[in-house]
DNA sequence: CGGTCACATGACTGTCCGGTCACATCTTCC
DNA sequence: GGAAGATGTGACCGGACAGTCATGTGACCG
């Protein structure tokens, strides 16, 4: 955690900071990120950044868990609830579109979170963001099958696993094949996610949830309402 | 290329720095890797290490691309044709399967492999492993829709890029998963691996295939033979 | 006023790195 | 033998890094 003095800095000089994390996260992962370039970006003394932060872990964290997941939680909540009217799976294209549009607005936090997820070496941090993600996932496959929606015989482990990559990553790799844009080139040419339109967009998910759907689907077009903040408490850690 | 001073090398020590780099690659990506690690561990003078390559990134791509390659075609060609009989995913299955053992036999030159694919940033050489291997996948693809064992009507790219993932990271993961078993553990206790057996290998092999079989296959068991050295062509950059 | 406390600063230390190069050693061939 | 070329060597250079700390600054309070 951040020690108070960051949070009782002026909302100008924080901000500053925040920005030059972002660049650097977004630009390097955690073992290549470098104090001295953050600093220097965010024009503070490197004794600062010591007065303000443990270490560079504990600014990633903070960046990532605390300052991204408020964000993101915002933006989902912004978003409303989905249409009622689908199946389970409407329901996740309809969050996993809300998700893509996120890393549109905020490509450096969805570049720092894929550098985290993208690790081969299993960090702890690493761990509690993929725990995260599939104890969402795990939560919402099982009321699927509850409702009928996902085929009860799945390998329920292997399916989290499965859905997991599919809604993270394969979705990640169809949006950048179909767009042509790197989260890294969004960073720096935030003005080219312009030209996405949300028909696009959806036609991106909707490729990939249909896969997924055909992957661990009944058929039966089943309805399930994901109820955004239990599923949040299902995600959190327990403190 | 390592220059030919490496090639001219007595095989002992050829192989020493072979062993050196294999660790270092497989417990550190290339930004992170050390030279001076490498030539520590190896018994040999630095700057012998520049008489036989150019740097980091020359040694990494030849221990990838030809020792690391070399050795899995080798592999992969010892294992034999895949029996007759079965339709287009029993065939994957068994390439999959082939994989899965080859990355138990060599697990440093799989962590290696992986600390490339998994890097988010798209490096030439990343990028180069996933053309080559999204390059196969997709003659595969386009075979099983042409014998009928996968849906005509499903998006041809974005199937490609899906299948891929179920291959390498889902598989990757639900192998992990079922034998707690990470890569890295692999490489320094070896014998880790004497616990699992074919049946439970090949278990988490189906797992993965039958997902991937109800996603984009027909319902149809079509037959249809992968040719292993039609493959490769297919996958080899042009000269 | 003086004293205290929170914050700011950047020079400094010790470490590691990649890459070089002058020199040593070994091979080969005449 | 001895010359010439190939190979081996590690001290050395410049640069980057994380983290520290003595010193400075300014605000607040009695």
């Amino acid at each position: 955690m951040p020690k108070p003095t960051f949070h009782n800095l002026p909302v100008a000089k924080r901000d500053r900071i925040l920005d030059a994390a972002l660049d650097e996260f977004a630009a390097h992962p955690l073992p290549t990120a470098s104090v001295n370039r953050i600093v220097r970006a965010a024009g503070i003394a490197k004794g600062s950044f010591y007065q303000y932060f443990d270490g560079l872990d504990d600014l990633y964290r903070f960046i990532l868990f605390e300052h991204g997941a408020d964000l993101k939680m915002a933006a989902m909540r912004a978003a409303g609830p989905p249409p009622t009217g689908g199946d389970l799976f409407d329901t996740m294209s309809y969050y996993a579109l809300a998700g893509l549009r996120f890393g549109i607005a905020h490509p450096r936090i969805a570049a720092a979170a894929r550098h985290l997820t993208a690790a081969p070496t299993a960090t702890p941090m690493a761990r509690e963001l993929q725990q995260r993600s599939r104890t969402g996932v795990r939560h919402i496959l099982r009321e699927g099958i509850a409702a009928g929606a996902v085929r009860p015989d799945v390998d329920l482990d292997a399916a989290v696993i499965f859905t997991d990559h599919c809604l993270r990553a394969t979705l990640d790799d169809v949006f950048r094949m179909r767009f042509g844009l790197d989260l890294l080139e969004l960073c720096t040419h935030p003005e080219r996610a312009d030209a996405i339109t949300d028909d696009q967009l959806l036609a991106a998910v909707s490729v990939v949830i249909d896969l997924l759907r055909h992957a661990i689907g009944t058929g039966s077009r089943a309805g399930a309402t994901l109820d955004l903040d239990r599923l949040r408490r299902s995600v959190e850690l327990p403190e």
